[in-house]
DNA sequence: CTACATCTGTATCGTTCGTTACAAATGGCC
DNA sequence: GGCCATTTGTAACGAACGATACAGATGTAG
């Protein structure tokens, strides 16, 4: 999961695989059977793991500005982590690919359009008034673009701490 | 360069180029010597022509707000435009490369630090106040993120009207 | 210990990658 | 028209890709 997290789906070769899972190529088509079922696999782990910050956060907390905060912070840390690559894989794992692929990136898209109709939901949810002349909708891309863009830092070397100023400007653009 | 453009420079093959161009593979090893040196001349016709608007903005406009504001609706436009891929070729060209390609992203990646640096020049060159308890390089980070998921979020499909309701809100975090 | 089913390692498949050698074709100049 | 430099298209190079065939190793049941 760690080698498609960083170098994306389809610059992880199967021997680069093989090698960090210190398994035969033959032992990763008999347990996996395919790349793509591979993948499937790795993100599943991913979406059950590192990402389920992203769903808790949207459950946890009832007010749908702290909730978008909460998650946001949660994000800093978590694509700062130091025992993973940085950045999140559903962003970054299917960005530049081939004709071959379209299908992997097809699904991390629909996952992440997922993302911005529960962001949507969330902050149409509360009573809380909203910006002036701004939608749930606008505000939930708003809030997704942040967060694709917190990504991007991460993966140019920002810190932690920088995530969180970027954090703050964000959410100060919905004013309490 | 819109092949790159689209495609990002691993994903985008030399036949791919060949057949796009329209001329034999010897012709482009003639003209341009290698695959690298290639896209090298594309990224500088792409920072030329469609990457231009950036640099104009931060020039013409002596508010830092306002030339922030500028920049990202121009870049609003830019991503969204019918004739060439979405999303900004700076940003999405080499996210998910090889080994080989590791100098192609470091040169991206080069460019985009210096973006940010150049944000936080504009806005720490005029006099205007910053919101409490930010300073200049972390607004830069902001503008930044923003930037870069706007282009995250045209290469999802998002319209032109979307991205700028996103400018709204993140111009937004810095009050007039 | 033997027999059998499962798993692993080596070697290889066909394809495509970036790149180039070579020959045919093209163009200007006398 | 004849000559030469240049450009072009065809074919091929070694390497790496995703995916497998096959033989040897391993583990369990009797």
């Amino acid at each position: 999961m760690l080698l498609f997290w960083r170098h994306g789906y389809d610059a992880t070769s199967i021997s680069l695989l093989t090698e960090g899972m210190g398994i035969g190529a033959p032992s990763l088509y008999a347990a996996f059977g395919d790349k793509r079922a591979l993948f499937k696999e790795a993100l599943d782990r991913y979406m059950s793991s590192y990402g389920s910050f992203m769903v808790r956060s949207l459950q946890d907390e009832p007010d749908p500005r702290a909730a978008i905060e909460n998650l946001l912070l949660g994000a800093a840390a978590m694509f700062t982590g130091g025992e993973h690559p940085p950045g999140c894989m559903i962003i970054t794992a299917a960005t530049n690919c081939g004709p071959d692929s379209a299908a992997v990136e097809k699904r991390l898209r629909t996952i992440r359009a997922g993302t911005v109709r529960a962001f949507e939901e969330k902050i149409a949810s509360g009573g809380r008034s909203l910006p002036k002349g701004s939608s749930a909708h606008s505000l939930a891309l708003f809030f997704s673009a942040t967060l694709q863009g917190m990504s991007a830092q991460a993966r140019d070397g920002a810190t932690r701490e920088e995530l969180e100023a970027i954090v703050r400007a964000a959410v100060g653009a919905w004013p309490a």
